[in-house]
DNA sequence: GTCGGATCGTTGACGGTGCAACTATCAACC
DNA sequence: GGTTGATAGTTGCACCGTCAACGATCCGAC
C-alpha cells in the first residue's frame, strides 16, 4: 500500500545504531490518498484470505480458479492463451505455466487454434468443470463475507462504477502508457 | 479476479478434442459481484504499472517502496520487524527477507529492540530516506495519474468509507478467520 | 511469391513470497 | 527460580511469476 508525508517525528533520537534524520516530512499529503490506501489494504487483505481458503479446500489457487472461470465464460469453452492472459492478467509466460498446472491435473486441454496455426487454445474439460463449480460455491461464499456482505446496494454500485472509471483506461485495448490521448498539436 | 456465472453457450460444439459439457450456468450470477470484478482488475492493472514505474525510476518494488515509507512514518524512523510486516501485509519471513535487501543497498540497518531481546528493529538510514524521498514523487504522480485523477473529491471519499469498512474487519487486531464476533452460547 | 517485421506460445534463468522447522527469548504460573 | 507455552526472527525448501531469448507462424509491402 501507499503513500506519503512523514510527520515531524516525536522520540528518542540518539538511539540505537544509524538514526534518522527525523525532520522535515517525506512529501505533502495529498486529499485522496487515504481512499488509495484502503485500495490497496483491502485488497490485500481480503484475496490472501480467499486464496488460503480456496487453496485448502479445493486445492486452487486464486489465480487458478480465476482462468478455469473464465475459460468457462469463453464460448465453447475454450480460449486464446493471448487472451486468457488479459483477463486474468498474468504475462504470457506466466499463462503458460498454469495452463500446464491446470492440464497437469485434468482440468484443461490444450488444442491448437484451427485458423492461426501458432495459437494454443486452453479447453476446459469435464474435469475441470466440475472442480470449478464446487470451487466457486467457496470462493463465492468469501467474496460475500469479505466484500459483499459489507457494503449496500448503493455503495455496491458506486464502487462499480469509480473502479470501473479507474480499470477501464488501463485496459489492453486502451491508450498507451501514460496520458490519456492528448495529441495535441506538435 | 472473480465470479460466477457461466452462460448456456454458444458455438461449435464437437470440435477439438476434449470440448466442454456446455450447458448450464457454474453458478448464478451475484448482484454485486460487478463491484468485485471491477476492484480486482482496478487493482492488478493499477499495480502493475505503479510497480513497474517505480522499479525503472528506482529500482525499488512497490512492496520495497511501503516497506520504507512504514519506516519514516514511524516513531524514531524505527520499526520492528513484526508490525512492519503486518503494515505492509508481508509474512514474517517476507519481511525478513525484504528488510535484507534493503539493508544490504544501505536504506535500512537493523537494531536490537532494547525493550525485547527477541526483537529486531528496522531503522531508515539517511540513505533510505534519500531513496525514499524521489521515489515518494513518482509513486505519488503514479497513484495521482491512475488512480486520484480519475475519481472526484466524493468519488474518494465513498471510496475509503466503503473500502475501510471492508478492511477494517480484517485487520490484526480483529477477530477471527471467519464470522464477526459471535461468542454465542455453548 | 517472398521478404521483413510483428505476434504467438514456450523455455531457462532468476527473484520474490509463503510454509514449516528451528533457536532464542519472554511471560505466567508453580 | 524453574518449567511451560507463546512469540520473534531467521532459514531451507518449494512454488509461482517475470523477463529475455527462441522457433514458428502470420501478414503487409514489394
Amino acid at each position: 500500500m501507499t503513500t506519503p508525508s512523514v510527520t515531524p517525528d516525536t522520540s528518542r533520537s540518539a538511539d540505537l545504531p544509524t538514526a534518522a534524520p527525523a525532520s522535515a516530512a517525506v512529501v505533502a499529503d495529498e486529499p485522496g490518498i487515504g481512499a488509495w490506501r484502503s485500495f490497496v489494504t483491502a485488497h490485500a487483505r481480503i484475496t490472501r484470505r480467499l486464496d488460503e481458503e480456496l487453496q485448502v479446500a479445493h486445492g486452487l489457487s486464486l489465480a487458478e480458479y480465476d482462468a478455469l472461470l473464465q475459460i468457462a465464460h469463453a464460448p465453447g469453452r475454450r480460449v486464446r492463451m493471448n487472451v486468457l492472459a488479459e483477463r486474468v492478467i498474468l504475462s504470457r509466460s506466466g499463462i503458460t505455466r498454469l495452463v500446464d498446472r491446470l492440464e497437469a491435473v485434468g482440468c484443461v486441454a490444450r488444442a491448437a487454434c484451427s485458423t492461426d496455426a501458432r495459437g494454443q487454445e486452453a479447453v476446459l474439460t469435464t474435469v475441470g468443470l466440475d472442480r470449478l463449480r464446487s470451487a466457486a460455491t467457496t470462493h463465492l461464499e468469501g467474496v460475500r463475507r469479505y466484500f459483499l456482505d459489507r457494503l449496500d446496494a448503493a455503495e455496491l454500485a458506486a464502487l462499480e462504477t469509480c473502479l470501473g472509471q479507474v480499470a477501464d483506461p488501463l485496459g489492453p485495448g486502451s491508450r498507451s502508457t501514460h496520458e490519456g490521448c492528448p495529441p495535441v498539436e506538435a
